[in-house]
DNA sequence: TCTCGTTGTTACCGGCGAGTAACATAGCAC
DNA sequence: GTGCTATGTTACTCGCCGGTAACAACGAGA
């Protein structure tokens, strides 16, 4: 839409152009809520384009998935490993902000492998809505707890961290029949203890 | 396929079995993932029954969450509120307890609002194991620098729940630009502390 | 026993979207 | 200029699956 005239472009670099694209949108709209049309279209190609770089709707899918897990190790480069004149605490924060200066140049790459996508908007909706009530129960609860021990403006982020890792703990556990839980009261009572402890 | 002869139900009742097999299906399979037929299948029905009681798939998966949603509170229930002669963090575990056998008893409802689901097998196989790797790598450093003070059954829930909520806080952050990043460093640190300070 | 609403089935429609065949042309090699 | 290949498009096919019409029969109540 921009030219008039379809602009004629290297193989290489338009499979380029179409990856970028594509990972958008399945970012965006999740797998089942991208089109290879809207992908097309995205890239200001048509269709047969898109099939002429990628095979399939999951090759093109996975062959992202798999760009960004190559790439994910290489923000451990950042790290100054020179630990010897740093303290503990401040090394793991240097890991930490390495860490989100990634995050935040790869948004698309993180919500593609961590990020839920149903597909549907409504669905998506509801999902998102009972994330948020979770997080505000939450983080009332650590606002009482922790009160004045914690800056107002972490008490919110503070609560999407524990929400969303015990969440996860509890999927991991119900994997995980075989572990008693005693064991991961221990673990979630120990994490917890900075924010309602 | 238990009977050869289609027994007849009441239509609440029969209600019910669509919606338990349903339920065990979207938590599996995911909401693309999942077929109509099957959910009849599952519930020992045919389609059209399954229509009668639900308007559309998004229709039954929609009331499914919000009755899981609706149970959610319910196991607040089960704490015992006597904390006058609790200790705080006595308290703590008590919640944790309680929340860990709603869990347990509501395997589904818990995969269905919080587990990830692309719908597709071989995506689902990959997300798993980049989510795996990152437990590793988490755990390995835990285990470093936590070592001595840790039982070794605990490193691993430990470095899900780590894993989960960083990357949680990190989809919240990307969707927060205004959020300055010392913010986010002070939270995560301070909530990593009890596993790698 | 006859009726009628409820429970159930078989057999279909229709559309969306993944994937493709066949054709068009830009522009480099010579 | 004259090919020839890589780049691009138009215009389809086709299967899957959500949703439905039409029909069958069970069984409670008269």
């Amino acid at each position: 839409m921009a030219a008039t005239k379809p602009k004629r472009i290297a193989g290489d670099e338009r499979r380029e152009l179409i990856a970028l694209a594509a990972g958008r949108l399945f970012a965006a709209n999740g797998y089942a809520g991208t089109r290879m049309e809207d992908v097309a279209a995205a890239a200001h190609v048509t269709k047969p384009m898109v099939y002429r770089h990628f095979d399939s709707k999951k090759d093109l899918y996975l062959a992202l998935l798999a760009r960004h897990e190559d790439d994910l190790p290489s923000f451990f480069e950042g790290v100054d490993v020179s630990e010897a004149d740093r303290s503990a605490d401040s090394l793991v924060r240097v890991i930490l902000e390495v860490w989100l200066d990634y995050v935040r140049a790869n948004a698309h790459a993180w919500a593609m492998l961590f990020r839920d996508n149903s597909g549907d908007e409504e669905i998506q909706a509801f999902r998102l809505r009972v994330s948020r009530t979770a997080r505000e129960v939450m983080a009332a609860f650590i606002a009482q707890r922790a009160g004045s021990r914690m800056p107002p403006e972490q008490v919110e982020p503070t609560a999407e961290l524990l929400t969303s890792g015990l969440a996860g703990l509890a999927m991991w556990w119900i994997d995980r029949p075989e572990v008693p839980k005693p064991v991961v009261v221990d673990v979630a009572a120990r994490m917890s203890a900075p924010a309602v402890g």
